[in-house]
RNA sequence: GGGGAGAUACCAAAGUGGCCAACUGGGGCGGACUGUAACUCCGCUGACUUUCGUCUUCGUAGGUUCGAAUCCUGCUCUCCCCA
């Protein structure tokens, strides 16, 4: 896997590259749809790669090892094939469930065992484990097994967390040594820096991961409670630490302006739910600001839903008929309104690489920045 | 014509002397959501008031009582059954 850098902005930390995996090249920065179960919620293929315009997506180790099951992705010949996605995928590992489901799981120095929130079941993913499934699944990008610090952790916790999460990674590491790709073509692992909140600990786990030769490297444990000026202090910490010939994902993050803010600080990937889950709850993004399309000031407005919008979605819809779609729990509106959400993360990146290359992100991003907060 | 049941807030529906401005659902209005246990969750929903609180409500008009959505009487309306 190559990354070519292309331009670094002038006053900023904002970068223009190129990722080639074996499923095609990744433009960034670059945003990156969830779709956990194999399926970014709502959205077709289709869609995804000609309409927004998707370079890579996302599918969970945890979730797709529950449920259908690995045996099945194997005999489908890979998650591409089996979802009939053919662009780059990237998994998660489990880690983030080590931490939103940290209720039904319990943390050893061997792994975490969860108890299957779908029937019950017991089941403990090792750092071993969780990479063989993810060669099973077939991810273009594997992710480490890490424990995601809660944002409130304490410094004996996120040290106590971290170095967990840094043995874990060893472990992974040689996981991935001694197993092979399944299905021709190339895989591979992204470390992960923990460290919660504390500078001290982000740049010790920022050094030991460049200590590991790696296509590119992960910073998580951001957007995970903790305050919005911490997730940019740490990114400032551990950015300048990571190699710059390598593309760094920040996991999980986030709003538009998060994403801005994280461009402007040298971060080159991003994924989150945002985009699909506030879509099916009726919030829209749209280059002028937030809209809740479930308020009672769009009943009557039929204008399209983004005049603005890259979406045929944006342009054949009103705002009218989505909010009634959404109000009246149509999965149409669900559809649309993730679509939209997808359509404009995909053209924010995407306007961030122009003005990148144009030298004209730094200023670009203070207007877009103050626009994007707003409330209509 | 005879017999029976019932009228509660936007709708449905609890409540059958004080703990009732009134359970609960729906609807309405608003909010939350960041590597997805989420088409989910949380508020508010008589009026005035920032809170405390005050005032007007349970078909309608009277009455009993210290006190009524709850008991009594008249009236109006609705529904069901038998002819």
């Amino acid at each position: 896997m190559d990354f070519t850098l292309k331009h670094t902005a002038s006053h900023s930390e904002a970068r223009a590259g190129i990722l080639e995996t074996d499923h095609g090249k990744i433009e960034t920065p670059i945003f990156m749809p969830v779709g956990t179960a194999g399926s970014v919620k709502g959205i077709h293929v289709k869609d995804l790669k000609e309409d927004i315009g998707a370079q890579i997506i996302l599918g969970n180790t945890y979730h797709l090892y529950l449920r259908p099951g690995t045996d099945i992705i194997e005999q489908a010949g890979g998650l591409h094939k089996f979802n009939g996605w053919n662009g780059p995928i990237l998994t998660d590992s489990g880690g983030y469930q080590v931490f939103s489901l940290g209720d039904i799981r319990k943390l050893s120095e061997e792994g975490a065992k969860f108890q299957s929130h779908i029937d019950g079941s017991s089941h403990l993913f090792t750092p071993e484990s969780v990479i063989d499934v993810q060669r099973k699944i077939g991810a273009d990008i594997i992710m480490a097994f890490d424990e995601c610090t809660p944002g409130d952790a304490d410094f004996d916790y996120a040290k106590k967390s971290l170095a967990l999460t840094q043995r874990w990674l060893d472990r992974c590491v040689n996981q991935m040594v001694k197993t092979i790709p399944l299905y021709g073509h190339n895989q591979s692992l992204f470390p992960i820096v923990q460290g919660g909140v504390y500078p001290a600990l982000r740049e010790q786990a920022a050094r030991h991961v460049t200590t590991i030769p790696s296509d590119g490297y992960a910073i998580g444990g951001l957007s995970v409670g903790e305050p919005e000026a911490d997730m940019y202090a740490m990114i400032e910490v551990v950015n300048p630490i990571l190699p710059k010939d390598k593309p760094r994902y920040l996991m999980g993050v986030g709003t538009p302006v998060n994403i801005l803010e994280g461009i402007d600080r040298g971060i080159d990937m991003f994924d989150c739910v945002m985009p699909t889950r506030n879509g099916r709850n009726g919030m829209l993004f749209t280059k002028n600001g937030i809209i809740n399309i479930r308020n009672k000031k769009w009943a009557d407005d039929f204008t399209p839903v983004d005049p603005d919008g890259t979406s045929y979605v944006d342009r054949h819809y009103t705002k009218a008929f989505l909010r009634h779609l959404v109000i009246s729990g149509e999965m149409l509106g669900a559809q649309i309104a993730s679509q939209h959400n997808l359509a404009f993360y995909l053209w924010l990146v995407k306007e961030a690489r122009h003005q990148i290359l144009a030298d004209t992100f730094k200023e670009w991003k203070q207007e877009m920045v103050i626009k994007l907060a707003q409330r209509l």
